[in-house]
DNA sequence: CTGAAAGCGCTAACAC
DNA sequence: GTGTTAGCGCTTTCAG
């Protein structure tokens, strides 16, 4: 067939008439080396096709790349499912010479999120955070990645920011989707339809908004669109908001709940006895969302793959430490939409 | 924190009094060593947690693993996508000393394929095949298992066989998926629901169908469902089947494409005017799949991520080929569900 | 039946 | 600035 035979750090040295040291040097940009030497090595490097082997590296390097994930604090179940994942990982991330831990900080205070990324200068390789988009936070990203350390955002990114990769799904799409799915579900049947969300100033959740009304307007005019409601991601507040929503509108035949909490819109669905009349979509697939679609309250999820995005932010955390090569197809996320018959 | 250190076979030879061959000969079961000094070994490894770290395998490894598709001749997309997806793999399988290589077979003749598989023996280490449920196959698969190679199906199970993994979705789910969808998007309006499959002979298309009338039947009783029509997998024969189904039955509402051949399917609702009003659900979102659901034509596509599938298939044999552990998660394929807003 | 020894392709001390 | 060298943890001859 072709030159199945790939060239080695050897090879380099040798046709470009260096050491094996002084490769390493220039592909690691360790400095201490001549610009004319760095040149001639580069070339040789790109002629021959040189592609470092990820097995060997990782078997001679010495020191452990140390991950921190940055999630939110308070008891929510997805980010507990985020936070069992990353802890999952630990014997693969062992064989990597990697190790993660799991740090949590108040999201919804820019200064406690931005204060907390600040204290992490030094002591890890990279940080993965789910984001919360102000300037603070932006600020404290950017520190960090002109210290060298790569950051890279989770679930809700931080668009302006020096992060180097966002993990999480497109959210005005999944908004446009829960909007396809509720439109079609509710059927030529006339009515109102509630939104729930956590706040306005989360990224995710505005960008999930903004698409549902944007499909919801163009295609499902005739169902009318309250204002939304905002229950801070917290059952306590959800549930009597969900409650007196149903209360104040007779007329509604669907729900979408762009955020946490959907336990107390659950229990509130239920108590009004509307459970089975009026469409509800929520996100992602947490095991009250579960018993929700088995049951019928629920008639969607939408779903980001918890497992999936911890797996993806620890291979490209270390792709990007290593320079090593990634897959883009693996990596991205995918919008799952899960009914009662095709859950995992 | 705990005892981080991993146990290495160095470790393992040690305590046990033997030298890394010996330890290496019983972990490989390569024969030639006492029973007694297997069993020292063995409880050894067992006491220690010790583990073979993959990197250093890989790369003390000599010659390499060579994998074999084997996927059914013709043209179909979905196929083509599977064959794309493994020679795109090529690069990552040389960093861990393997190669793929894909080779069509008539997959409509257990004779052909059977007699097919008979003539691997010998000459690949794992071969991953596109089942056709038949005793003459499963001999097949069973006589290369015997002889030590390692073998897993795709796509399309062949279960009583020896077969190491099937890699694919649950077919009945995907089946009941599609009803459920279908169901809601046709809404209160009463009618009738066609379906088109390759061949009742294909396993999977049959386990599709099987779900899909559970629960149109217990769920969606108003509609009827007019009996299958067979197309094998063919555009030239759905086509006018499709048309002559329209034809005759001006009250259809819902159209249910189990396998290939919607292109056929597709010309056939557009030619007849009503493509608006008949909720099509189909399988496999290939480009022509993808440009149904933009138009409206399509309604929703239950797909098998084709790279996730033969990403897995390689990771699954190499893992089966060495004895690495694998993260059951990361295998399981899922049943996406795609519509016009969230496609990837 | 078992052991010794030579690498696989890279990293990281340490020399010069 | 650059080169030498000793491993990382395993596989695989080749001797005994």
């Amino acid at each position: 067939m072709s030159t199945d035979e790939r060239a080695t750090l050897h090879d380099v040295a040798r046709t470009a008439g260096v050491s094996l040291a002084t490769v390493d040097r220039v592909l690691h940009g360790r400095g201490g080396v001549r610009t004319r030497t760095i040149e001639r090595v580069q070339s040789v490097v790109e002629r021959l096709g040189y592609r470092p082997d990820p097995a060997a590296a990782r078997l001679a390097r010495k020191n452990q790349s140390r991950l921190v994930f940055v999630l939110p604090s308070g008891t929510n179940t997805f980010v507990d499912m985020l936070d069992r994942q990353v802890r999952s990982m630990a014997p693969w991330l062992a064989e990597q010479r990697a190790t993660a831990v799991v740090q949590r900080a108040d999201v919804f205070s820019p200064q406690a999120l931005s204060g907390h990324l600040a204290g992490l200068h030094g002591r890890f390789d990279a940080v993965i955070v789910m984001g919360l988009d102000h300037p603070l936070v932006r600020a404290a990203i950017d520190g960090l990645v002109a210290d060298g350390v790569v950051v890279m955002t989770l679930v809700s990114d931080v668009p302006g920011s020096q992060r180097s990769r966002f993990v999480g799904i497109e959210n005005v799409t999944a908004g446009r989707t829960a909007a396809s799915l509720l439109g079609r579900f509710v059927g030529p049947r006339p009515g109102s339809v509630g939104i729930v969300m956590g706040s306005r100033g989360l990224r995710d959740h505005a960008e999930r908004l903004f698409g549902f009304e944007q499909v919801m307007g163009a295609e499902y005019g005739t169902l009318q669109l309250l204002s939304p409601i905002e229950g801070h991601d917290r059952s306590e507040r959800t549930e009597p908001l969900t409650a007196q929503l149903l209360e104040r509108h007779p007329e509604l035949v669907g729900l979408y709940s762009i955020g946490a909490g959907n336990r107390g819109i659950q229990a509130a669905l239920e108590r009004s006895g509307r459970a089975a009349k009026i469409v509800w979509i929520c996100h992602e697939l947490t095991p009250h969302a579960r018993q929700a679609l088995l049951t019928g309250v629920a008639d969607a999820v939408i779903n980001q793959d918890a497992g999936h995005e911890v797996r993806s932010s620890c291979r490209l955390a270390l792709a990007a430490l290593s320079g090593e090569r990634v897959l883009p197809e693996q990596e991205r996320i995918r919008i799952d939409i899960f009914l009662r018959d095709n859950m995992p």
